[in-house]
DNA sequence: ACCTGAACACCGTTCAAGT
DNA sequence: ACCTGAACACCGTTCAAGT
C-alpha cells in the first residue's frame, strides 16, 4: 500500500518472473541473474530468495509460465493427424516468441499442470491412432523434444544488434558457406541461402510440424 | 622437456579440451571453467588465453572435438533412406558418450570441417531422394537438429550420483508421474515407467532414428 | 512475514609485467 | 612466445540482523 501503487504489497513472484522473461528476450538468457532482476525491482538480491528457493526455482517458473500459455485446442472429431498437429502447433505458438529459454520447458512438460495437459493430449492422440502405450510414451517424447529443440535452434541473431548489424551478420554467415569449397560440399555451397538465415520462420515451422507429423504417421503399427 | 614427461612444451590445446570433456562428462558443463582447468593443468588461469581467444572459443573447440569423432560410412548403393540411417547413426554413436555437451555441436555442424561433411552428406542423400536443395536444407537441418536434442535430451541423472542414489532418484521420479490423478491424465499415468526413466537407450535411439527417417521418407515429393 | 547488509566463495577477463 | 600476479567487475548464496 506503501511502497507500491498497486495494492498488493510487497515482491509479487509473477512479477519478477515476467521481468525475467523481458530480460531473457532482450538480452539472451545469461543476462537473467538474481541481482539484475532485483535490481529492476529496487530490492536487495536477497529479498528474492523469501519467493524462489534459488535461481534454477526461478527458470523452471518462467518455463511454466511459458507452458502455461500454451493454448490447447478442443478435442474433435478430426483425424488424429490433424489434431496432432493442432497440438504441436499450440506449443510452438507459445514457444516462438521465447527462442532463448524455451529450452527450458523440456524438464517442466512432466512436471507442471500445463505441459502434463499437453503431454496427456499427445498420448492419448498416439494411441487413439494405433500405438500402444510405451511407444506412445516414446514417439511423444522425442517428438516434443524435437519441436522444443526446433523453437530453441531457430536461426536468430543476437536480439541486441541493430537493423544494420542483422544484415551485416547475415551476409557474413551467408558467405562463409557460400565460399567454401564447392569440390567438396557442392551441396552445402548450393544451399548457403537457405542455411544461412531463417528467411520465412513459417515455413520453418510448417516443415518442423510437417516432419513430425509425418513421423509419427509413417512409424505407427499398421493393422 | 623440463616441465612435462612428454616432448611437447607449454600448454598442450587438446590436452585441454580433453580435460574439460572428462570434467564436463563427470560433474557437468557447469564444472567447466577457466579456473578450474587451469588447476588441473597447474597452470596459472591466464595462461588459458594464450591458447583460447575467450571460453566460449574453448567450448567450440570441445564441441568440435565430438563432431570429428563422427566416423561417416562410405557412400554405398542402398537405398538413400538407409544411407541416411547409417550417418545420422554415426552421429548418434559420437555424441551418445557426452550428453551434457552434445549441444554445443549445433552451432558447429556448419562450421568445423567434421560438421560440414555430414551435412554434405546428408544434403546429397535428401537430393538423391528427390528434394530439392533447399527443401533437403531445411529437412536436414531440422533433422540434425532433432538428433542432438535427443541426446541431449536422454534421460539421465546427474552424473555424480553413486548406485544408491540413482535408484532412489529413479523411484522417486515414476511415483511422482504414478499418483498423479488418473481420471485427468490416464495415459500419463498409464505410461509413468517408460516416462520416468530411460530403461533401454538403445531402443530410446533406434525409435529416434526410426522416426527420423520416417519423417524424411514419408514428406519428400512425389513423382 | 518480509526485507536488509555484510560477507564468502566463486566466476570470466583486463592489464602490466616477467622470462 | 608463453606464462604469472594482481586486480576488476561481476556471479549465487549463507548468515545474522532488522522491522
Amino acid at each position: 500500500m506503501t511502497q507500491n501503487t498497486e495494492g498488493r504489497r510487497g515482491l509479487d513472484p509473477d512479477v519478477i518472473v515476467k521481468s525475467a522473461l523481458a530480460v531473457a528476450d532482450t538480452e539472451g538468457l545469461d543476462a537473467v541473474t538474481i541481482r539484475r532482476l532485483a535490481q529492476e525491482h529496487q530490492v536487495t538480491p536477497m529479498a528474492l530468495y523469501r519467493h524462489f528457493k534459488d535461481k534454477d526455482d526461478l527458470l523452471q517458473a518462467l518455463a511454466d509460465r511459458l507452458l502455461a500459455d500454451v493454448v490447447l485446442p478442443e478435442a474433435d472429431d478430426q483425424p488424429w493427424p490433424d489434431q496432432m498437429r493442432s497440438n504441436l502447433d499450440a506449443l510452438l505458438t507459445a514457444l516462438r516468441p521465447h527462442p532463448g529459454v524455451a529450452h527450458l520447458t523440456l524438464p517442466r512438460i512432466l512436471t507442471s499442470a500445463p505441459g502434463l495437459a499437453l503431454a496427456e493430449r499427445c498420448l492419448a492422440l498416439l494411441v487413439d491412432g494405433g500405438f500402444d502405450i510405451d511407444q506412445a510414451a516414446e514417439v511423444g517424447r522425442q517428438t516434443l523434444c524435437s519441436l522444443v529443440a526446433l523453437v530453441a535452434a531457430e536461426p536468430r541473431l543476437d536480439p541486441r544488434t541493430d537493423e544494420d548489424g542483422r544484415e551485416d551478420a547475415i551476409a557474413a554467415r551467408r558467405a562463409a558457406l557460400a565460399t567454401l569449397p564447392a569440390s567438396r560440399y557442392p551441396n552445402v555451397v548450393a544451399a548457403a541461402g537457405t542455411l544461412s538465415y531463417c528467411e520465412n520462420p513459417e515455413r520453418y515451422y510448417q516443415i518442423g510440424l510437417d516432419l513430425a507429423v509425418a513421423a509419427m504417421v509413417r512409424t505407427r503399427p499398421r493393422p
